[in-house]
DNA sequence: CGGGATCCCAAGCGATACTG
DNA sequence: CAGTATCGCTTGGGATCCCG
């Protein structure tokens, strides 16, 4: 299931003496940023609703299993909405709920952060590499 | 939210089509969302310049190895700053670097975010694992 | 088509011991 | 104090088979 799934949402709780976490954005993490989350809610967010092989299709390399799994979870948090049609064949689309369009602006910002430093941090790699390897 | 909508033809880190991800975000949060780089990122940003036992303490759960692995990931991508004191005990100090510091309202939204909507989070949990079981 | 069930492996992390 | 090195377990994910 859920990766690390102890983390309740306490609002009662202070800030934060959670065990892992002296940060209140670490369930957001496991939240939305977990392993293939971010490339499914981009898809759905790009394309609109979509079937399962669409997904599955679109975003390579993903194993129809784990992206089922990641599938529930979204669908379990409220972020995405699963519609079952009882065709034969078997016809499932899934698309952002409302809520999960909250994310949006939080997506923008994340991707033009990435547009503008991510070479940045190449750069920064490159040069750690370079003369990191001497110490 | 299409600020990063034209961009998409941004050529690839490596060679070939980008391995996992179909969108501009996956690198980023392998970058900032790593296991534990949020609480790192997060206790640096908000106690400031410190040392390694003192990152040790305040991020619970965390063994020193892997606090040293990811400190010396975030150190390579530039967005911390190692720096060593030759000294008897020898004293490390870490602290975010000006680069990482571009994260701030990043992290700020994503705080936001979570204030309002983790609750709702809940819900929906509960309510899918209500009735999701009886299906 | 859209999955669930099973087996299995590789990565990641914890625990421990040791160094400068 | 601030790590590095090694071992061993836990776990996520791939591969395969099968069902509705």
């Amino acid at each position: 299931m859920t990766v690390a799934d102890e983390r309740k949402g306490r609002p009662a709780a202070a800030a934060g003496t959670d065990p892992e976490l002296a940060c209140p954005i670490g369930p957001v993490v496991d939240i939305v940023f977990s392993r293939w989350t971010t490339p499914i809610l981009w898809t759905l967010h790009t394309h609109g609703r979509q079937r399962f092989v669409e997904l599955e299709r679109r975003i390579t390399r993903i194993t129809p299993k784990v992206l089922t799994q990641r599938l529930r979870q979204l669908e379990r948090d409220g972020l995405v909405v699963r519609t079952y049609h009882p065709e034969v064949p078997p016809r499932v689309e899934y698309e952002i709920s409302e809520f999960g369009r909250s994310l949006g602006p939080l997506f923008a910002q994340l991707a033009e952060w990435a547009a503008q430093n991510l070479d940045t941090v190449e750069e920064a790699r490159q040069a750690y590499d370079g003369q990191g390897a001497g110490h």
